[in-house]
DNA sequence: AACGTTGAAATAGTTC
DNA sequence: GAACTATTTCAACGTT
């Protein structure tokens, strides 16, 4: 392992380049909604709805979610579930 | 105007101090609420169910808003309203 | 949380809504601050260096200068500074 | 939009629902980043130091000095710096 | 008391 | 250049 200042230089730089590379992936990702959404505008749909029903979509899942967290919350105040499962 | 470096170093001055008495007043308020969870749970109740609480409410909120943006949308993709207002 | 509908119910409310309403102000100071951001902006400051500055104001020297130190550490080991400066 | 229960709705059905999947997969991508940064910590990297990497690596020479060379100005206008160094 | 988790705040990039 | 979106960063919090 080549150190340089200390450091695992060889470790270091592999995680790094690992990151870049992934970002790169996410970054096409983007690069395919944005198309999609291009897409769509082409096809008479209007986007700024388009980001309104994906938000609501979203925040409707969060509140499900949230509301399980919840009882499960209460169970466990009240003594309905072992302590840490 | 004293001018340092070609900066209007007063003016400059002036800014950074009030953005840092407005700082320190959140951060008050941060402890005040740090204050309020303490006294409940001093009281018995359970701090980890009132942030949920806390938490669904303003969840509530938001979706209240997120529809009336969206039914607004709507009504201007319809020409129901000015286009820009 | 059990009495509800007595007064553990109402000093429940009470604690939640005083922390709503606290939360309330941190955004209206929040709000101030955006907008001497923006008069200062107006005034031909540059933004992002103002919160630099604030950001500088606030950590002490030692932890400055050991950031700045280990950061030059990596970028030797990955070859992002000339060898021996 | 107006073809409600047509081939628009299904359209749109559509379009939203590639967004989400590769919304999904965006946010898989994240968590795998999130990993290797664990595996970096776990490995005695300084998991803040290598997020300034990477945003070094990302930004050309020429914008990294002018940032600094301003920080300067602001800072001896503010006598964060000693008056000639 | 370090650790990871989460939520808020800031910055950067994109669109109109 | 103004507004919006998305990403990143930072700080608080509970957890172990």
């Amino acid at each position: 392992m080549t150190d340089v200042g200390g450091i695992a230089a060889e470790q270091l730089r592999s995680f790094i380049e690992r990151i870049e590379r992934l970002e790169e992936e996410k970054k096409a990702l983007q690069s395919d909604i944005k198309d999609i959404f291009a897409e769509a505008k082409g096809n008479g749909f209007d986007v700024k709805i388009m980001r309104q029903i994906l938000k609501l979509r979203k925040m409707d899942q969060a509140e499900v979610d949230e509301q399980e967290t919840l009882l499960d919350v209460y169970r466990q105040a009240l003594g309905m579930l072992p302590p840490t499962e």
